[in-house]
DNA sequence: CGTGGCGATGAATGCGCTTTCAATAAAATT
DNA sequence: AATTTTATTGAAAGCGCATTCATCGCCACG
């Protein structure tokens, strides 16, 4: 009913139990015509090993958690659908939980995931509580933050700058001209992401001796309707800023729509720029500038990470990925 | 290290092993006093069950699987997320796999989930091999099917009726004057609702005596790119079709950027129809004529429908969920 | 003051598998 | 040909927990 378990198995072939375990495990050293005999074994019986049974014995569950700030979004798609590709690959389940930006959550399904055994952890970003490093570390699983190229305390990341990132883009701006910029920015609390990106316009500003106006600065929920109640906000800000750093992508969109609401030009009357890069930035009128984050690529070293580490081997140092600025028509210089 | 047993808590806390996971399990049998006593002693060696463990002597892993065809796109990103939440705030913990709509892949997955001792499973449309649902079947894994109203072999579903949909969508068309419809469809081989949504569009044209050209049906991979090219293509089919209906939204985004670049206007040439109305569908202009689809309400229903499986309760037999017809600008009658 | 009954606890068993460890057969060495 | 390796296999011991089953107080009742 239940499945035949591995001892029928060795019954049907005329072997121990051990060896089944061995075919299964070790191949290589089972001699082929045994070898033959305990497939054909498992066929018959529809073999499936007991998966609890093997984690209790081998006390390693092959299962690999992830707890991402969302599951919905697109944003961490690509990341999700590259990790769990990498892992299957080897062989490991991925087992995956969503924190809604939200530490307190995210502390649960840690300690959810500790206690249902995973080998390794991902997770997204590294402002968090001590505490939950410490039951990560406490336990001796491998784990890797994403998203982020450094976080504090020195914890494994794959992932890029972010405030470079945000400073590139807004060098740009000022390089063409630009001197009065606004931000639109997820909640920095409890995101660094979000934070470093808007340290990163902050520091790029700096720079060049410009700063940003406090009105400018907004902080909204991640979502389009978000994007342009802020443009219109900011549009309203005297003096007018000339161009729009969105600290994520969604904000920029609901900027373009919203400019053409309000009657103004981008990049004619405004700049706006995005973060993140999704396919629509290059679809819509104007196209977006904004910069390219490496999102499946962050899915796949972090999965080939935790498993090399699993593996005993010990893993290249991981080395910030790479963004790429992508100019494209929301961005021109500001009229004189 | 690898943390305290039962049995440290035990000993710490001056009762049997047994007390303890009576504790944790049925803590209504055990006195207060003990449950104290064995709490603290939890408390102070951050004791933290053994899953596997668990799962082997209770034969319950407390883990739910879930394999979609793709984790990437928009699409399921909501009943994902919706899923996740609802089976974790029963205890439960999610086990996701990407099938990237391949059938094969989609079996080698089933099995794995099974193997790893999932106690139930949600899947993405009913179009499988009947041996994948052996496996389930044989192990008395609850399962649903999500994303479609009835599947062949009256397997438990949690979906809404993507014909009827993709019909309604139709008869909308056909009621404002169209006659000669166009379809780009996903690839209907291995995906049901695919093929339902084609279906839809025949059945309801054929109700009003109608039918499609043959050369106005593309499948095509989902996405932008691939909506443009086909839009483009149709436009020059002769005599030109009246109306673009779209399997899936993506494939409508790239009809309507292509438009613009052929000098068409939506609806005034060509009216285009979505499936699905993300958030895109409502900003974009002209707005998206589509069809709402209770993407995270699929969620939510599966794991709430698997959940009361697994705890005995007869759960409601599911009924297909709602559509909702979304009118927008991108639909209008045909020119005379 | 004695007895049945019930609720709370402990002892013991086994879930299905991996993994030493010992045993055997085969191959290599002298 | 005798002996040492080496390559395979089997026997058996848990892995950490849930769960009977038996036991022991304790209270209600007689």
């Amino acid at each position: 009913m239940s499945g035949a378990t591995q001892e029928d198995v060795a019954r049907a072939a005329g072997v121990s139990p051990a060896t089944v375990s061995r075919c299964l495990n070790t191949p290589e050293i089972v001699r082929p015509a045994l070898q033959a005999k305990v497939k054909a074994a498992i066929q018959a019986l529809d073999y499936v090993p007991h998966g609890a049974a093997r984690s209790l014995a081998s006390r390693r569950s092959r299962m690999i958690g992830a707890i991402f700030p969302s599951l919905d979004s697109a944003l961490f798609g690509g990341t999700l659908e590259a990790l769990q590709s990498e892992v299957a690959h080897a062989g490991y389940t991925l087992v995956v939980a969503s924190s809604n930006y939200d530490t307190e959550r995210e502390r649960d399904h840690v300690r959810t995931l500790v206690a249902s055994g995973i080998d390794a952890l991902m997770l997204v970003g590294g402002a968090r509580d001590e505490e939950i490093y410490r039951t990560i570390q406490s336990r001796k699983i491998p784990y890797v933050l994403a998203w982020v190229a450094a976080a504090a305390g020195s914890h494994p990341c794959i992932g890029f700058d972010n405030a470079a990132a945000a400073a590139a883009v807004t060098h740009h701006l000022i390089d063409i001209g630009h001197r009065r910029l606004a931000v639109v920015s997820g909640y920095v609390a409890g995101n660094d992401r979000a934070a470093a990106r808007l340290a990163g316009v902050r520091t790029a500003l700096a720079a060049r001796g410009l700063s940003l106006d406090p009105a400018c600065v907004l902080e909204r929920p991640f979502g389009v309707e978000s994007g342009r109640e802020a443009f219109r906000r900011l549009m309203a800000v005297e003096p007018r800023p000339t161009a729009v750093v969105c600290g994520a992508e969604p904000f920029a969109y609901g900027a373009i729509f919203e400019s053409a609401a309000l009657g103004l030009a981008v990049p004619r009357d405004v700049s706006v720029t995005g973060y993140d890069d999704y396919w629509l930035a290059a679809q819509i009128a104007p196209g977006l500038t904004t910069v390219r984050t490496p999102r499946r690529e962050m899915g796949r070293l972090a999965g080939r990470y935790l498993l090399s580490v699993l593996a005993g081997k010990a893993p290249l140092a991981p080395r910030p990925l790479d963004f790429e600025l992508v100019l494209r028509g929301s961005t021109a210089p500001p009229r004189a």
